[in-house]
DNA sequence: CTGAAAGCGCTTACAG
DNA sequence: CTGAAAGCGCTTACAG
């Protein structure tokens, strides 16, 4: 009420100047001289006058933000993979003065909701199978950088994603190497890629050397069925140890790991003698303090969203540039998984 | 270059009704006729058109957006207490339709480079002693919320803090407790409101039983000194041990305290038995899995997040509304601390 | 239920 | 170096 917040109008009537001479003392476009530009900012001190972000956006249709599309549940809190990708990313467009739009609301299918945010281009996380928000951003205008791969595989968009097939591959042949025939696989949610894809490289690892994939037991993911990662760990393990068999557990995240490490002390398995637990990401924070530390793969989460940032930023001056970068994950080995005697 | 995106005009004029007419069938603000909104929904999708955000906020004057002003080094990542009260400020948004706006750009000192954002409210973590964005947020008629409190004392802004001088008070009481004098305090960088609080407190918890605060040694974080947080705590103790006397150190956060032990390993000192470790923040995942696990004090920073956000969606709804809270935190005793002996 | 027009607060050719 | 005016793409009283 009453207090209304100073418009460029304000400042050039009590200035004695044009709106547009105010816009250029702030934007600096057009040289204004030096007293005329002493007075404006004179003015627009008393006035308390800010530019209004959202009207200059709307007039260079450029917003200098980058937006983060990134689904959160409810009740869990981000990974570690997403954090460390965050902060990849964060750093690149905060280098770049570039501010960052996270866009955690849950996706909606009332085409009436759907709007051109105020971006001027997108990172998303998990792409899923045909995905439709890859379609949308194109006739939006909006550039987009995936992370993880777009299925089915599509030219003309950028991402920047693990080798996950290699990734399952090196853990697949890991696990052989040292014995172990029997494992449980608490791999992602089954409509996203890198679940597929990771299979994939395990199932490739066991063809390799001709040892039949039917030992192998997958679990996939579900919202709806856990509460949050870690807890998908330790209900997975809680339930079926016992019952199936199995010598050596894959854990997707460091989060499920950590429950599977709860379990396993729960139950008194002891971890990796009894049991070889491996994480398919790897918060090093965590994976170096847990005991024993976890063997995990590197997934250069940083990595990979300061490359999606850099490509998102490239594409940003030129939306006719193309890049997708595959970047290699590589196997940490520290002390939860040990040879199967 | 060519492809241009629709907009309401071009729906518009294709459907033949107004520009009203299109806006209304999107926002559903008012009544339209089943047949007008059938043809203008058909008329958008061909066109590939979506209302634009930028547009729609500078006429509402909203944006369905929160800040979150936050700093960010350069070559650290976010501590754990940052992470979680991010995931606390951003499920609240979430929650009540929100998005977030991370800003991590430097501060700048050139008058013309400030500007409204696109933001309906900001919270703002770790305002510094007279910080001058307080003032200015209030000129520009955003809502904001504090995340610590402000210093000089202000009635009029919203802010949400732990109890920092009792968190230092009943960590000094706890280490006389048990026996200690000689403390490292690594202290958060001076200019922080924290910083003064928690020290304050732990003097208080001296002179509460008349013992000297004479050998207590404060240190504080410097961002031109020292690489991040957990070399802070590296070098700190690298730097000093046996060349200072001290029994106990109380890291200002996790991750200080991660590298207080690393160096603590390095130089082969015992934790507990020849050093006690402290912490004043609490990653419950990291605090947890150290070896030995880390005594340390629960900030509760997502509840911290979750309060600040509820806060400022109040306020943004009714900016007359001001609310303080204040949060005690706890101390959560593990193992990295032994009795004196 | 729908339209015409003014307005949100900026920027930017164009003209001088 | 500066001004007048059109334009960015929406929304919203007002009128019918």
């Amino acid at each position: 009420m009453g207090q209304t917040v100073a418009t460029i109008d304000d400042v050039a009537k009590k200035a004695g100047v044009s709106k547009g001479t105010v816009s250029s003392v702030f934007s600096k476009k057009r040289p204004i001289s030096r007293q005329v530009t002493e007075r404006v900012l004179e003015v627009a001190k008393d006035l308390g006058y800010f530019p209004n972000h959202v009207a200059r956006s709307l007039a260079i249709k450029k917003t200098m933000i980058a937006g983060l599309k990134m689904p959160i549940s409810k009740d869990s809190n981000m990974s570690g993979f997403e954090i460390q990708m965050i902060n990849g990313v964060m750093k690149e467009c905060s280098k770049n003065g570039y501010r960052l739009l996270l866009d955690t609301l849950p996706e909606h299918d009332d085409p009436t909701q759907f709007s051109i945010d105020p971006v001027d281009g997108v990172i998303m996380l998990n792409p899923r199978k045909q995905d439709p928000r890859i379609e949308r951003y194109k006739q939006m205008g909006i550039p987009l950088v995936l992370v993880g791969r777009p299925d089915p595989e599509d030219e003309t968009v950028c991402y920047v994603d693990n080798n996950n097939r290699d990734l399952g591959f090196k853990v697949g042949e890991y696990l052989l190497g040292i014995g172990h025939r029997d494992i449980l696989f608490l791999n992602a949610a089954s409509d996203m890629t890198v679940a597929y894809d990771r299979e994939n490289g395990l199932a490739g690892s066991f063809a390799a050397q001709g040892i039949p994939y039917g030992s192998v037991q997958v679990l996939n993911y579900s919202r709806k069925m856990h509460y949050n990662a870690a807890e998908y760990g330790y209900r997975s393990i809680m339930e079926t140890f016992g019952k199936k068999h199995y010598t050596a557990v894959i854990a997707d995240t460091d989060r499920v790991a950590l429950g599977v490490l709860r379990a396993a002390r729960e139950l008194n398995i002891d971890v990796p003698v009894r049991l070889s637990v491996i994480a398919l990401s790897n918060d090093a924070t965590v994976a170096q303090e847990t005991t024993p530390k976890l063997t995990s793969v590197d997934q250069s989460a940083e990595i990979l969203g300061a490359e999606a940032a850099k490509i998102l930023i490239e594409k940003m001056n030129d939306s006719s540039i193309v890049h997708q970068r595959v970047i290699d994950a590589k196997l940490v080995i520290r002390e939860s998984c040990s040879h199967l005697s």
